[in-house]
DNA sequence: CATGAATGAGCATTCATTCAT
DNA sequence: GATGAATGAATGCTCATTCAT
């Protein structure tokens, strides 16, 4: 049985070619696309195969399983944050209050961008195997690691309070999500940039020292 | 024979057919016991029956169809909600930033104690019918109310900042929820006491004027 | 996993019932047809569904899945040889030889009702499971021990040499089986009837003491 | 080494283009091992094509099909049957019996040694087409036609009684075919050098005269 | 010759829902 | 009111087969 996987799992296309990585990309696209809009138990694969244009069974040589396509789109959303928050912050310069801002700012703007695939990973993450749950959360750290240490930074220069900085990010980052969460509610009384700023002063005023 | 004397009492108390009541109420607990263990599209109709002692037929006589349970249990959380805050707000005092406190608390220890119910309502709010979602839509709203105007009080007497209220208990209510959604990674390093304290702290300062 | 199973298991029907007990049987009959005439990989549950004239989820209540029913198929055949060996035995007296003859006769002539039967269990048996296997063994065992009690009389009282008696039942279970296996040939140049006799002859020939 | 000099030997021999035959023997060698070890319906064509370190497609330029495959695998089989029994024979001297006793030998040699090949031709056959099906049974026929030769001449010289010779190796050939067959049962009470001595008693007893 | 990516029909199994009792 | 046997559409997944390279 065992081995009868492992033969299986081998002959999932090498990840190297460019051919296979175009693929792949079609395939996490359109995945992505119709499981953020229909959610992943309504998703048939069907439906993810003929938005990509190909047929179910070549979505099953590149991903194992329907499970396993759903981890793999998560895990593409939550790399794309985590590649994209470091520039953000080596972008901002120097001092630590703005490397923090830039960091809020960037994740609501990838949000912003990816609404429906940061609902999709809130509402699916609970059906995904341990290993894969053990993957996102990993990935989610290393996602806000970058605004913590800024945070820290800010500390020990003293123009932020010395408080949990994994609370400070773990509310950064979900007041950044509620804009996909709850974007039906919020949207409605403002817009993304009056959001962003109103939070970021909320955000502020809660870790600044007086 | 205990049974049979509740049956009678339940019927005096409440002129509205008690043992329909009853029977919802038998339905709903198990309905909300499995679906928040297992998740709505895991569940199946009959669990739900096994777990409540009776038949799958008669699920469809309290409630015409699976969505339909959904919605029911879902709102019958959130009404779980609405009708704790205002009482605890009540018995906190007349000072608003007392109120406000409170508020958050209650939020807090009702998450807490409902930690897999409110991830239902997280995940599987998307799957109801536009009219089940404007129903709960509602419901927050009512949920969050009083702990607003106890904000709108502060600012009045010049205690909080005169910032948009409805971002600030949307946020409020985040950082209860997020005792639920993250557990698995808040817990590690804090006790709920802790985090209602600390959250709390981040909470004032970020609205208090200084 | 496990717990799911067993409740699965739990809800199929208790076999004391009149009613169930027909419809196992209607189930039942329809698989060992359909299987025995197609073979069971070529046999969709559909098809078998069909010609029970039932639904293919009501197979599902009765048996787990297609496996369990390919066991329970065989099983039943294989009870059937087993309950009418004896009687045909008894019925024979007391003549050792005689009740050798008879079991040899029973066995050709269940084997001739039930031929495509025949076939199907030689063909699947190493589709079951270790545990499903060990059971038609036993079976097996049991359908031939009268066989071979009768054999060892002989033996006690001088009829037959002394050889190995699990040998001698071996070989007299497989020529009976050939009536199905080969029949397609056997059948071109020999009635059951003249089957019958010459192997007899054959069979006692290579027992009996000179 | 011994292997590239049979091929050398091979393409004197036969010189039907050498490595046409050569392609057809490794499929053919990888078909039979897969096939009889996990059964022709567990097998995927791309599991032999693994074992033979070729592609799926290639398969397919050989033999049209997995049906045209699993033919081939079983005549390849049985030819190798057909091919050892009258060397067997011959080598036996001039002596009926000693010819016949031989012919039985050599065929539970066979069994041996391709004991799960044995079993897949048992239980696969009834897959073939009508022509495949006619094909097995005329190499079958051609199998055992020496020993039939040989008992006929026991007949002629007295030595054994005359009864259906196409009965008697057909028992023959069975027996010689349970060692495979029931190999989980047999093989624990007897070796195979005592399985084919008493069942070769057995045999003789029941064709001698007395 | 040889490859292996791509196809898509086929099948086991599940489960929401109904309805006769 | 209450049951649970019966239905059958829906879906994940496999694998024989083809064909462009």
């Amino acid at each position: 049985m065992a081995q009868a996987i492992d033969e299986r799992t081998a002959r999932r296309v090498a990840r190297t070619d460019s051919r296979v990585q175009r693929r792949r990309r079609q395939i996490l696209d359109a995945a992505t696309e119709v499981m953020s809009r229909t959610g992943f138990h309504a998703t048939a694969m069907q439906a993810v195969a003929d938005r990509a244009g190909i047929s179910v069974g070549l979505i099953y040589q590149y991903f194992g399983n329907k499970d396993d396509l759903l981890l793999a789109v998560i895990v593409d959303i939550l790399e794309d944050f985590r590649d994209q928050v470091p520039a953000a912050i080596t972008a901002a310069g120097d001092d630590p209050v703005r490397r923090f801002e830039a960091g809020f700012r960037i994740c609501c703007q990838v949000v912003d961008a990816k609404r429906h695939a940061v609902n999709l990973t809130y509402r699916e993450s609970h059906t995904l195997s341990p290993a894969g749950l053990e993957r996102i959360k990993q990935l989610e750290l290393e996602t806000v690691e970058p605004i913590r240490l800024a945070f820290r930074e800010g500390v020990a220069t003293g123009v932020f309070r010395d408080v949990d900085s994994r609370l400070v990010v773990q509310n950064l980052l979900l007041v950044a999500h509620v804009w996909a969460l709850k974007h039906w509610h919020v949207a409605q009384f403002v817009t993304l940039e009056q959001y962003v700023e109103q939070e970021l002063s909320l955000l502020l005023a809660s870790v600044r020292v007086r």
